[in-house]
DNA sequence: GTCGCTGCAAAGCTTTTGCAAATCA
DNA sequence: TGATTTGCAAAAGCTTTGCAGCGAC
């Protein structure tokens, strides 16, 4: 299982090297969904002991490039990578601020230009959305109530 | 002018230096939005030359912590940071992929749980959202299509 | 044989930290 | 005076880059 992504990457006369067939199959069968740059390192040094950090930086950076990963920045931590799916990609993301754990939601399709005001916004080709939201899951909310 | 949160400053003894009010005016009076930690250090630099990167870096700290300032992680380039302003903050952002422009629009009151399917969703508390859309405005966008 | 890919090590950049001196309450 | 803040320099942490060797086509 390559993806169609994935395929572009031979179409492109890029290779599809050992190296990255693992990084891709790491990231594609990991529970966590949100993957460090390191963690995929350290996943894939299990696969292949010699495997590179900069060979891991290379090929994320080549995964994005091709639409297979997308690059998520949170405040405070390193990158994080997440596996895109073929169609559509446009959901929203919980971050709990108690336990850390991410849930995910599908964006509503008119929210994009909603409230727009201003001729910018309303004339604006969107291509990608990154709707993230702080705040607490019920699980620790309710620890936080009992304290 | 300082600001409600700025106020909380004192109130907590912590002390509004110098520093600090030439860091808070000096974004406060600044028309770009979003500044980088380093535009932030050499305009605060033009009016107080000695004042030290390290110092910066802690007030922003220490104004996100008191809810002055938000921070701002977008792919491929250092923290920005943005001013609060009381009360209604929930602005999502627009960014130009051609001429790096950031736009702004209320969100939707709705928005954060459309479409929750899921129990973790329907019952999370949300205490901050960041929305960010990338892709082209008008002007980038008919650039484009002339070439 | 050419071109791209890899691993290693070094460098780069942003951000944080340690500490003595300065400042404020 | 005692606690906080500052500036400088050094360190830390993540990521990128240079380069020689390797491998694919």
């Amino acid at each position: 299982m390559k993806s169609v992504a994935a395929e572009n990457i031979k179409e492109k006369a890029l290779q599809w090297t050992p190296q990255r067939k693992t990084v891709f199959s790491v990231i594609a069968n990991s529970e966590k969904k949100h993957l460090l740059a390191e963690e995929i390192y350290l996943m894939s040094k299990k696969v292949m002991p010699n495997i590179g950090l900069a060979t891991i930086y290379r090929t994320l950076e080549l995964f994005c490039t091709e639409g297979i990963l997308q690059k998520i920045n949170l405040p405070g931590e390193p990158a994080r990578f997440e596996m895109l799916k073929e169609g559509n990609n446009d959901h929203c993301h919980y971050v709990c601020l108690g336990c850390g754990k991410i849930f995910e939601a599908p964006i509503q399709k008119d929210l994009s230009l909603s409230g727009a005001e201003n001729d910018n916004i309303k004339d604006f080709t969107i291509t990608t959305r990154s709707c993230w939201y702080f705040g607490y899951c019920k699980n620790c909310r309710d620890k936080a109530k009992i304290k």
